[in-house]
Formats: structure tokens, sequence, C-alpha cells
DNA sequence: TACAATGAACGAAACGTTTCGTTTATGCAA
DNA sequence: TTGCATAAACGAAACGTTTCGTTCATTGTA
């Protein structure tokens, strides 16, 4: 029903040839230009992609595999990422794996049967194997926040480890010894994020011990029952660093709950962002990540590895956080 | 490089269209289907979708236009809706309409480039038109969560109006007489709930002064800020309902801060669970939306009307709600 | 004036499927 | 055996583009 190339060919006389060189941007007469431009108004014709897709073998649409879409990180990334990738004519296709590497796995596969041009991953798995088909098919991945532990591909994210290490200093030149940490130990990030805290904590000479130390996974319960539990220990923590956006607010939920005070009760400092902490009070002291950049260089370096413009070994590229200074950190006495 | 349905035919001697009808489940020959079924796992044959969408003229992709990728309710949707396509072999393009109505137009003739085979769309738009392009494309289209005020199209949602209604006698018959509203006014679902309530109000014979009714936008601001002028009146109200999850999320983080107690300073009552209230203390009286339940039935909709099982008029499907009991609402003397 | 060089237009093949109308093979009844 | 009905296989066309190698026209140069 749509018209298609062929009765812009009718229409003007002139060759499919001349007129997909046209529609590609090609050089053809000023003329035949005209005639090719009132013809396709008057028909509405409009390529049809599908057909393109066939004899170039390009989609113009990328896959966007991310651990869980109900997530908050997720949704803001998917934000910058669909607008950047949108600014370039490409549409993203997305699929979720429910936090569950099973699923993860298939998805690779759909996203291969849907022939995306490229992929862009947030990864639940830890390991890489389960991109190894999309890698063999040529397709170009760039995983974003999570770096792989037994494979290199394109990644950009922040530097977590530093970024926490740097973020602790705030609390430990308060004087802070007796400094709690909650973290996930599922994902990548939640392992740096541990990492960088312990580094601070020994680097200062400071013992951590085991009951300081609440691992869990990537969410509000784990935030919920951690500071709860170490809310009740004999020896409290004056401080507590929290390696993720769920995890904080589960954090302070049980702390209004129980009616602790920040930062008289304790001090706190979180990880992650979301605007909405700008509201709390005390202003919680957080690491800002540049969700923005982040999502826009990925897709340039996607796009990039997709045109061919770059073609180097996999690189890692890690972004400046920001620290967003706030008052939840007490400063004590020497 | 990747085999072809050619090489397939090349392999086992058999036509293109025997193979063809194969793979689309047709009958052929036991021992043709064996043949086939080997030079399959042989090459690492796959179908090719595009070429298969060029003469099918489908792409089994529906395209999800949604208000803003941020929201958690967007992302709450995105997951129960993408998991219903996935079941059935669709995948999904999302578009980001960034709560702009010029975006949002653009992005229906996005997806109708695109060939999607249908439409689900939680709209920012109060009127229809910009979904005219795709309704004479003749691509099926179902809306979630909010009607168009001046076209009907399918629609998923619940009875807002009839909702809020009754969730507001769990205050009324608690004796409260003095019940604020904060509730956004930009979309369907702030205005029907504004109506609800106060017809709730009226309906007990009670007033609602104009400075008990806030009006804003779905957001954290609106409620936070709301919450704040509330508390701040002299005469103050014993009751606040809430239009939504980012304003009663606002109005409890104005709370905390100002250290306003619930219920006894005022009661509480909001729409949009998102799981983690519950870990909230006090709990917090909720209307909880059917989340799963609206996504499967919006994709089993549209599949119905893209299959043309489905060919009735536009329908409005209002789902059942349900009210999360809490602790948040003061029973005062009469 | 002839010839080379440049640039635009052209025709046909290709991309990998599905589908339509026809032919071939099979089984059964007369 | 012949004829007929049924089911499976077949060949060719079609879907709407891009692209390759070629032809044609124009301009500039010797």
């Amino acid at each position: 029903m749509p018209a298609t190339i062929v009765d812009i060919k009718e229409k003007t006389g002139l060759s499919l040839a001349t007129i997909s060189k046209y529609l590609n941007g090609g050089n053809v007469l000023p003329e035949n230009k005209v005639k090719i431009e009132a013809a396709i108004k008057e028909l509405h014709y409009e390529v049809n992609e599908i057909a393109r897709g066939l004899v170039t073998n390009k989609t113009r649409t990328v896959g966007i595999l991310v651990f869980s879409v109900v997530s908050p990180f997720t949704g803001m990334i998917l934000h910058h990422v669909g607008s950047a990738l949108r600014k370039s004519g490409y549409g993203m296709l997305i699929v979720d794996s429910c936090d569950d590497e099973e699923i993860e796995r298939k998805n690779v596969k759909y996203l291969i049967s849907k022939k995306v041009d490229g992929i862009i991953v947030l990864p639940v798995a830890s390991k890489g194997d389960f991109l190894a088909p999309a890698k063999n098919a040529g397709i170009p991945i760039v995983l974003i926040d999570r770096s792989l532990s037994d494979i290199q591909y394109d990644c950009v994210r922040i530097d977590n480890r530093k970024a926490t290490y740097n973020a602790m200093k705030e609390v430990l030149t308060r004087n802070h010894k007796k400094v709690a940490v909650i973290a996930s130990e599922r994902e990548y990030t939640g392992r740096e994020r541990f990492n960088g805290f312990m580094d601070a904590m020994r680097n200062a000479g400071l013992d951590v011990p085991v009951e300081y130390q609440v691992r869990g996974t990537h969410s509000i319960a784990t935030g919920y029952n951690g500071m709860k539990k170490l809310m009740t220990l004999k020896d409290r923590p004056t401080a507590v660093f929290m390696s993720n956006y769920e995890i904080t607010l589960g954090a302070m939920l049980s702390m209004n709950e129980e009616g602790f005070q920040c930062p008289d009760d304790v001090s706190l400092i979180g990880f992650d962002d979301q605007l909405f902490f700008h509201l709390l009070q005390p202003q919680i002291y957080m690491v800002e990540q540049p969700m923005k950049a982040m999502g826009e260089r990925a897709v340039e370096l996607l796009l990039g590895r997709i045109s061919g413009a770059v073609d180097e070994d996999p690189m890692e590229i890690a972004l400046g956080t920001k620290l967003q200074r706030g008052t939840s950190i007490k400063t004590l006495d020497p």
C-alpha cells in the first residue's frame, strides 16, 4: 500500500539507482533532485527500512541488555543512551535479564537473531562467556558500569575503587575510627567499592571488624537490614559507607523507623545520587556518577565500532566522579 | 557469511519451498524432516528475520512509547510488558518521550518507520492526535494507565476515580473532616484521582478549602513542597491524600525533615505501591495497582489486534485495585 | 576537431525469505 | 490396470531496497 521507490521511478522517469543515490545523499542533477523531491512529497514516500536492511545488512538498531529494567539506575542510563542513539538515528531494542544469568544468556542470542548492529550491556553475570555468541557473530559490544572478570570488552564506567577511597577521606579526616560498610557482593561495582573502602581503612591504619562488614545484594532490603543490624551492636560504628542507591535508601528508612538521627547518632556516606537525595535533610554525602557522560560515551564508542572508525583493542574508559557534599558527616574529637 | 536457506537446499536437495514450509511448521515427509534438521544443525542455520520481514511485512517487534523512561512506574510496566512480549516471541523497541509532547509526536513517526507490528503507549499528551499517523498506517495501538480525552483507543488501566473514592472511605470513617490532597494535574491519572477525592469529600458533606487542594506535577518536588506548605498552615489538615508514588515520596521526605510524625501529626494515604513502602514505618495506606496484570492484559490485547483475533471497537479495560492497609491513619474522636 | 577525463544515470543482479499455482508421487477404489 | 483423490514437493515470482559495472553526456584540453 505505501509508495515504493518504484513508484518514484515511474513518476520521475529516472532509474532506481539514481533515486537510491539521492536517498542516500549522493549527487544528482538539480533538476532531477527537484523531480524526486516532488514525487516523494506527492506519494508520501518513505524508505522501507526492512528492505534496506536486507541488502545493507544493517538494522540501525542496537540491543540494550540490562540486568534489570526496574532499577532507577537502569532507567537513567536508558534515558541517556536512548537520547544519544536517537540523535544518530539509531533505535534501541531493550531486553531485560531480570537479574538472572540464564535469561541474560538467552537474551544475547535473541538480540543476535534480531540482527542488531551492536549491543550495550549492563551485565548480571561476572564472567563474559555469555557474550561469546555475539562476539563470534562480529557484533560490537560495549559494557556500561560493570566490567567482566575474565575477558575484556569495551567498558565505560567509573573507577569505583578509587572513588570510594577518595570519598572515605571525608570520613577519616573527621576522626572516625569505627567505620562500617554495607555493600553488595554480587556485582563488580559492589566488590570494587568494598575494596576501595577497605583500602582507605587499611591505609589509615584502621581495623574493620567482621561485624562491621555487611555484605548483601543490590537491594533496599540489604540496606534496611544491614543498618538495623549495625545499630543494634553493643559497639556501634560512628560512620557507615553504603555502596549504592538501593542500599542507601534502605538504610535511611531503617534509621527513620528507629528514630536514629544523622549525623548525631551515626555519620553516613553513600553512592549513586539519584537527584532526590538532594531533598533530604540532612543532605547525605554522595558519590555522584556521571550518568549522562557514561551513556553518551558508551554510544559514541559503540557507533565508532560499528562504523569501523574505532578499531583498537577493547578499552576501559573510567570517567570521573563528583562528591556531593552534605551535612551527614560529624566531626569527632581526635 | 551465516548459512541461508539456500545452503540448506543444496545440502538436502530439497526445494526452497519445502524448507520454508518446514521452518514455518508445515508438514513434510519424516525423512525430509530428518534431512533438514541435520543440515540446520550442521550449518548452524538461523532464519534471517529481516528477509522474512520483507515478505511477510511483519517485524515481530512492538514499539513502546513511554512518557518517561526514568520513572519507576515505567520501569515496572516495562518489566511486565517485556516478559509477556518475549513469551510470545516479540521484542520491544522502546522510545522515550522525556515528558515532552513534541518528542512524543516524533517518536510515533519513528516507530512507524521502524515498521513495528503494534504500539503500546504510556502517553504524555492528553489528546490523541499525535497517534493519528500510526492509526492511519493501520498499526494497532493499546494505551496503558492513561486514557485520552478526545478519542478512544484500547486502554488497560484502573478506575482511578473509583479507587480513590473507595480509599478515602478509610480516612472518612475514622472521622477526619479536614482532609487535604496533593495531586498532579497534568495527566489523566492525577485528574481522575483528584476527582475521586473530591467526590468522596462532597459525598461526606465535607468542604475542601482551596488551600487544602495542592495541584502540581508528577514529581517528588510537588509532594515535598506541597506537604511543607500544608503543614505550615495555621489550620492544618488532619489527613492528606497523595496521588502517586513520587508525590508520596516527596511528602514523606518533607515530614521526616520537619520531624512530623505519622499518624500522630497527620494521617496519610497514597497511591502506587512500589514495594519499598512495605519497609516503611509507619506502613502507609496505599492503593496498589495491578502492574503485572496491566502489562499482561495490554500485551494480550495488542497481540489479539495484531493477529486479527480481536476486531471489536476499542475497549477500556479497568482492572481492580487493592488497598494496602497500614498504620498511617489515626482514628479521631467523632 | 578530436580525445581524455569527469560525473551522472542506468540496467541488472543481489539480499534471504515466503507464497502461489502447478507438478509429482502415493494410496485406494473401481 | 486405470482412474481419482490426497498430500507433499517444486519452480518461479515477489517483497523493496542497494550496488556494481557500464553507458552516456558534458566539459576541458591539446
